[in-house]
DNA sequence: ACCTCCTGCGAGAGCGCTCTCACCTGCGCC
DNA sequence: GGCGCAGGTGAGAGCGCTCTCGCAGGAGGT
């Protein structure tokens, strides 16, 4: 636990190359307008005496940051036990350093944190923020939009009209949900189950939209509440077997149900994918391919939905680098929804 | 995306409340040596205005950021598959903001990020590091070392011959591989085999030797190299069985591996634990609970390590306030190892 | 009554940087 | 040959805060 030492300043790089402050400060920052003698002496001292540039001292003027914010709001343990967080968080992570920019972690733990959140982020202290807000009934998203940072959320907010200045990265879970139910239709089955996910959390809504948007006058007994859990897919598949004996598919809200609902069928003596094809959603790796038989679920490219949050706000904060060959008429950042893919293994 | 607007200045609330800007900050820091009529007064002027103070400005002088960077070496996706690294941080989280530290996550992808993560924790912007190193021959714990950053690993870095200045937290993984294989013992069994971790990280050598702790003569043939995978279990419990047909037990580096070795073990028609009794390591829960039969294993409280490494650093940058009550004859700060329990399911 | 001492508050310097502006070249041009 | 006009460089202010002083003014001792 070694203490910081005394660090180099501008003023002792320019002592040394033998120029002015603001000669360093424009190498430093680029080196346009300061011919190459100088430049390269600078760029010598600069080395010589390992200067790195105060950030603090820096910002104090630029009234720039080059941090995010990213908040996870995290009222249940369950976001913690997926994959899917970590996975997020390193799209972000490489985008925002690909720019330059820090990555400051805020993680919310019940509702007295969201102040604690809401004074940091009023508090300009980065220039911009990543939201996950799961649930529909989250203060959180209105308190940092109050803030007047600029936000990109990763899921839909519940609140969301899609017409509000609201940015959002979601994926296509209408969509994915729609050809996995189709894939099962494909399949000749007829008595197709859904087992949906927490009802409060858009993704499992519109999972289960996806699901009617096929199954259009489905018997309302072949849809089952879930909670995204393991034990909330046992219930359900319960439930529904007891109402729905003759059912031949279960599309589950995700992978974590699927194997609840996996293993429900098993202690009833169903076969999968024989007597009943199970789809899930998620592509959770660890679940996915170690359930018994493997599951065929949807699978959404979550690192790649993080590089999109980060490059979304960086690009609302110009704060992307002109050679990156964006589209040029790029106007206000706008929502994205990323692409599904069917993942088949043996379920279904 | 809102633009940030003008924040109120210190300057301002002093004018607003007829002090100068010296009395304004003391007030803000603690109010130490202002008369009462004043403190409330100035306390209305910042609620009044929405003051937060400028963090920027205040590193500046104070040369303190009240900032932690957090870390995490990646060369391998598994270390995102699991729900510890986001357990781990949540730990961290809550100790750092209850203290005030913001967390600064850096994510490492491949040796080029070394030298940038390096060059961030030499540039003085954080005042200390909290580091995942899990490799044997990684070269960032050496050169965050070097950085003169006050520094906590998470899990012991292989270099580390116990003596020198390092500060780590790491779990009981020797003690709790002595736990669950003397489990297996009690539970009479003999002929216990073992599957590595990836060897070239200290957990698993601390639990091969946990391991041979316990069976001191044990036949070389009973121990087979796994790496932490499933894929790895798999391909080690072939392995045993081949060589071993006769074994009663097997004790897996982690959980992983265990639910590999435990299809397998189906596959050749074994009952656990009937034939062979299975114990994990990690209770990495959805995988525990979820294999056939769920898993025996080992539970270490990965959310207290990473509040105890936080603490850790905190403590040796005096950054703990004086009335959390640690024991007072606090030198500077030893590394910690956290107990494991036996968790017992139905493998073993 | 005087002096000392202490406590509470304000003045002001300065943290390390950026950025504006003025200056100073050297160039082309009339 | 003088003038204008670049572009390159330096001087200096100032970002918002902390912290050291120094100076009041009241309490206490003689």
């Amino acid at each position: 636990m070694t203490e910081t030492v005394q660090r180099p300043t501008l003023e002792a790089v320019a002592a040394r190359a033998g120029v002015s402050r603001a000669t360093v400060s424009r190498v430093v920052n680029g080196g346009d307008g300061v011919r190459e003698p100088l430049v390269e002496r600078v760029r010598r001292a600069v080395e010589e005496l390992g200067y790195v540039p105060n950030q603090a001292a820096r910002s104090l003027v630029t009234k720039r940051h080059d941090a995010i914010a990213v908040v996870v709001a995290e009222p249940e343990t369950r976001v913690f036990a997926d994959p899917f967080f970590a996975l997020q968080l390193r799209g972000i992570s490489k985008e925002l350093t690909a720019h330059d920019n820090q990555l400051v972690l805020l993680l919310t733990e019940g509702r007295d944190d969201h102040a604690r959140v809401g004074r940091y982020l009023a508090g300009g202290h980065v220039d911009g923020a990543l939201v996950f807000s799961l649930h529909l009934d989250d203060p959180l998203p209105g308190l940092i939009q109050r803030a007047g940072v600029p936000t990109v959320f990763g899921g839909r907010p519940g609140w969301s009209d899609g017409t509000s200045g609201v940015v959002y990265v979601d994926s296509d879970n209408r969509g994915g949900a729609r050809e996995a139910v189709r894939h099962l239709v494909g399949l000749g089955r007829t008595r197709i189950a859904h087992i949906t996910g927490a009802l409060d959390q858009t993704s499992a809504v519109d999972r289960l939209d996806g699901f009617r948007d096929v199954m259009a006058d489905v018997d309302p007994r072949l849809i089952a509440e879930g909670d995204f859990t393991p034990a909330g897919g046992e219930r359900a598949m319960r439930e529904l077997l007891d109402r729905c004996p003759g059912l031949d598919a279960v599309f589950a809200a995700n992978d974590l149900t699927a194997a609840g609902a996996l293993r429900v069928l098993r202690e009833h003596g169903r076969r999968v994918p024989e007597d009943v094809a199970v789809v899930g959603f998620d592509d959770m790796l660890p679940v996915a391919e170690q359930t018994d038989p493997p599951l065929t679920t949807v699978r959404q490219d979550i690192e790649e939905m993080g590089r999109l949050m980060a490059r979304l706000l960086l690009r609302g904060l110009d704060r992307l680098h002109p050679d990156e060959g964006h589209d040029p008429a790029v106007g206000a950042p706008a929502s994205v929804v990323t692409p599904t893919t069917l993942v088949r293994r043996a379920s279904a």
